[in-house]
DNA sequence: TTGTACGGCGCG
DNA sequence: AAAGCGCGCCGTACAA
């Protein structure tokens, strides 16, 4: 295959990953102060380097320990040319949240994608599992037992003086000391994970962080045109609604839960929901729940009644539009001639170790885009296109590998309609008069209804009508591999308090016990965090890092702007689709299976399906432009 | 005035 | 005593 002559061209650490790395010698730990506008983001101009301090782990051999041995680098990010040099001899580097280091070697002029990092705030993170530990220089220290108390310094800087006018002294003493600390950090670490078998999954989550750079830095870019149309769309549909919601309640706040429950069940009269076992349906605090799914369960029997169901309904999803996305989207088309919104990504946040992701200065993030509003992005050039790749029913296809599930194995092998099954237990008796006619609208919409369904049950989903607990029920002895897996991990974690993991990563549920109804706490987390943890925070990000890496060495104009836990969105030049797709799907399907030999020793028993899809916007449709009119 | 909890809703 | 999992962001309500 072509690709070839692009994948001798990768970075070592990328060609033969081998986790192993870490345990040499031939590192530099560093710690940068810079000036402190918005955390002291490279990516603002107006911040800059006050002062630079790095260590070779090569050279700490020759003699005792001590504060002499840091190189330090008063002044900016031009005069640092001794650093860079050390960086490209060394194996890799070594900070405390190397993402922010990267940031600023990346502007030092360094080609920061053929750095292989080593971060000790990820390395920490690691060890945590899902224990969501404090992740901060002095709280890491602190747990391993190597010191780690704050310092005036440290306090200044938290207190939001800049560090470019704290006393030099002070803030070469301070950073000398920090990066004999990370040092520090990272010896202990390594010498656990290497114990624990952690090294594999700390290089994965590591050589994604250059990769994560480049995309934080493209940001995402909007329509202006589309985000005038339907922010005038929805303004418009909100005032009528509002008129008529006011008079309906007397002024009532449709974002209020105290108020819309006093509107429902005291001035309505609505008899609160309840679920499949007659108990009123309630917030986790016991309040009457006024959510969309509790509301379509109201009986209207009034007009008025019937009227304040349909407006409260459109309304709230108005408004949260308004709030969440639209209104923003404007401000940032108004305020940026460039239309770009940018978004940080989040490597030591989630449970399961998948990315979260923060909006910037406009707030919104990237990741839970509505649906309806994803043809408000577009390509920022003119004739290019949004390529998305997909992995295909990932989380099914990795249940099944990890239940060895040969049932599920036959069905994703044959291209089996997962829904279908679902839609004849559910939907028995509608379903039998349709299922055979492909055209039947009908069929499309009880298929549409059972998709809810399907996957429920693989995340320990067992609740419902008798209807939805017989199809759950069917698919656990449907797939006996995944039951006895689940089953396997949940007396583990009854055992010893924890799980380890195919990728070595483990989680942690100490507090997991039988009840007397034989019901497992935490049984659902268990079910599902390996799973989706596996799929989402290793697979998917294996994929994403050397699909950049290859665009790069292919030199495409295209890139990557976007990753939403199984896909990956780029911004694509008209000449380099079939480019674009093939380095994709290699890497989705190929490149992915292909690690996880290399650095797990995980053969996957499932294959992986990559799903392409080129627009002209992140999502398009004749009825979206219609409806708004662009 | 500021900070936090809560309920709600969006995504995969 | 739990009833699919994981997040971030919103406005309200209320405490400090």
């Amino acid at each position: 295959m072509h690709l070839e002559k692009y994948l001798k061209k990768l970075p070592q650490f990328l060609s033969t990953p081998n986790p192993e790395i870490y345990l040499g010698d031939n590192y530099v730990v560093l710690d940068f102060e810079t000036t402190n506008i918005s955390k002291g983001t490279p990516a603002n101009p107006d911040n800059s380097i006050v002062l630079a301090v790095w260590s070779l782990g090569r050279e700490h051999n020759r003699y005792e320990r001590g504060g002499d041995n840091c190189y330090v680098k008063w002044g900016g990010e031009y005069e640092l040319s001794e650093l860079v040099d050390a960086i490209e001899e060394a194996d890799f580097i070594v900070a405390h949240n190397t993402k922010f280091e990267l940031g600023w070697l990346k502007r030092c002029g360094l080609d920061i994608d053929n750095v292989l990092p080593f971060c000790t705030q990820i390395g920490e993170y690691c060890i945590s599992g899902n224990r969501n530990w404090t992740l901060s220089l002095e709280a890491c220290l602190q747990r391993r037992g190597l010191g780690g108390k704050e310092t005036v310094v440290s306090k200044l800087i938290k207190a939001g003086v800049c560090p470019s006018i704290i006393p030099m002294g002070w803030l070469e003493r301070y950073c000398v000391t920090d990066t004999m600390k990370t040092e520090k950090l990272f010896l202990s670490q390594r010498k656990l994970a290497k114990k624990n078998g952690l090294l594999p999954v700390m290089f994965t989550r590591n050589i994604f962080t250059p990769p994560l750079i480049g995309i934080e830095r493209k940001g995402l870019h909007l329509d202006d045109e589309r985000v005038v149309a339907v922010n005038k769309h929805y303004r418009s549909r909100q005032q009528e609604l509002l008129v008529e919601f006011d008079q309906l309640t007397d002024g009532a706040n449709v974002k209020s839960g105290p108020q819309m429950r006093k509107v429902l069940y005291e001035d309505f009269k609505f008899e609160p929901p309840q679920d499949y076992r007659g108990e009123v349906i309630r917030t986790p605090k016991g309040e009457y729940s006024t959510s969309s799914k509790t509301m379509a369960k109201l009986k209207a029997t009034t007009k008025q009644q019937k009227d304040f169901v349909r407006i409260k309904g459109e309304l709230t999803k108005l408004t949260d539009a308004i709030t969440k996305t639209l209104e923003k989207a404007l401000q940032c088309v108004t305020n940026r001639l460039d239309s770009l919104l940018f978004v940080q990504f989040n490597q030591t946040i989630t449970d399961t170790h998948r990315l979260s992701s923060t909006g910037l200065e406009y707030k919104i993030q990237g990741q839970n885009i509505a649906r309806e509003f994803k043809p408000l992005f577009s390509p920022r050039h003119e004739g290019w296109s949004i390529g998305e790749i997909d992995e295909g029913q990932l989380e099914y296809r990795i249940a099944v590998h990890l239940g060895r599930d040969d049932t599920g194995l036959h069905d994703i092998l044959g291209g089996v309609d997962a829904h279908a099954f679902t839609a004849s237990i559910i939907f028995q008796n509608e379903w039998k008069s349709v299922k055979d006619d492909p055209t039947s609208p009908k069929r499309k919409k009880i298929r549409t209804n059972s998709k809810e369904h399907t996957f429920k049950p693989l995340y320990g989903g067992q609740s419902g009508t008798p209807r939805e607990r017989k199809y759950y029920k069917a698919f656990r002895i449907k797939h006996k591999g995944i039951t006895a897996t689940q089953e396997r991990w949940k007396a583990e974690v009854l055992r010893g308090g924890y799980l380890k993991t195919i990728t070595g990563l483990r989680f942690y549920w100490p507090d997991t016990r039988v009840t007397q109804s034989g019901y497992i706490v935490n049984s659902t987390s268990i079910c599902n965090y390996p799973v989706q943890s596996f799929a989402t925070a290793d697979i998917v990000p294996i994929a994403v890092t050397y699909q950049y890496h290859l665009m790069k060495i292919a030199q495409m104009e295209s890139f990557l702007v976007n990753t939403v836990h199984d896909s990956s969105i780029g911004e694509v030049h008209p000449e380099e689709r079939e480019l674009f797709e093939e380095i994709g799907v290699y890497c989705m399907v190929d490149k992915a299976t292909e690690y996880c030999k290399q650095v797990y020793n995980v053969e996957l028993y499932v294959p992986l399906e990559a799903e392409v899809e080129f627009k002209s916007h992140w999502s398009d449709s004749d009825e979206w432009r219609e409806k708004y009119d662009c």
